[in-house]
DNA sequence: TCAATCAGTACCGTTCTGGTCCACAATTGG
DNA sequence: CCAATTGTGGACCAGAACGGTACTGATTGA
């Protein structure tokens, strides 16, 4: 189905949440806020951590913390880190593909795919879609009765 | 990891080699020509002719031909077949997301992200990564106007 | 009629993801 | 110095999705 795993949903979630925060903010905190797990909340936290995305800040009254603002970060970074690197197929980059990839036609061609998909994702970052979370009323028709109706 | 079934590797695949098959070839045939499994290969034509991508042809002498030219395919038509609707998070297209979707900061902002890599996808058709797959010499010109993106 | 070939479905084993838990290290504050 | 707070790292398990296979039926052509 093409979708990325839910772990990356939550992160942006989670990042986008930590850009409106000004001081540091506890995964227990995070996880009330945006109404999920507190675990799994910690998990993300923990490998944005580990890439760089967010510092965190150990011992009591610690936390997490941007490290860049909003606009500096990609959604390809973030998926980057949580899903791992973005590898449509199994023979990107140079790495083994099909079983015999000598009788493959398309060898070593999902790369420039690879690529466009690469750079649409990092030529959006959070900030575009924090923007469109505050109340915005150019939004589609579909979604605004979508809303109302869901909540 | 953000990749794609392995099953649209294949169905790239398959089109790519129907493409330059002149009559009807089975699927047995186009198994042994890629060097993969005969049922999933028989099992990938079976929904890529239910999608029209491409016609079958029943009986002795049947088989299975492309209904359009390579050029006239996009990846994103392939995808769609084999792997399903694009869709990058649980909230696109309208659908409910996130349990919360009241909290969530960027609820119903995935679409711009899915729109963009939908289009990125639609821009590529399988003659762009069939013209890499044989030595440049070979190349059409056609073809090398329809890849100056890919290179 | 008979053989070739696609169509549809149903099934099973493997793998990956999502989610939870626990023991440990680091920092703050009394 | 001790205790409370908070992140760190890893293991662990249940569930779903995926890949692969097998079988039976329908359709065509010789
Ligand atoms: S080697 Fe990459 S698809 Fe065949
Ligand atoms: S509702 Fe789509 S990510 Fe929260």
């Amino acid at each position: 189905m093409l979708r990325l795993s839910r772990l990356t949903d939550y992160a942006v979630v989670a990042l986008v949440r930590l850009g409106r925060a000004e001081a540091v903010e506890t995964s227990p905190g995070i996880a009330a806020a945006i109404g999920l797990p507190e675990p799994t909340v910690a998990k993300v936290l923990k490998a944005l951590a580990c890439s760089g995305l967010v510092v965190s800040q150990r011992g009591a009254h610690g936390g997490y913390r941007l490290s860049r603002p909003l606009h500096a970060i990609s959604v390809a970074e973030v998926i980057l880190a949580i899903d791992g690197p973005i590898a449509l197929a199994s023979c990107v980059d140079g790495a083994a593909g099909c079983e015999s990839q000598s009788l493959c036609p398309v060898a070593g061609r999902w790369d420039p795919v690879n690529d466009a998909i690469r750079e649409a994702l990092t030529g959006i970052t959070l900030a575009d879609m924090e923007e469109a979370a505050v109340p915005r009323a150019f939004r589609l028709p579909a979604e605004l009765s979508a809303a109302t109706a869901g909540e």
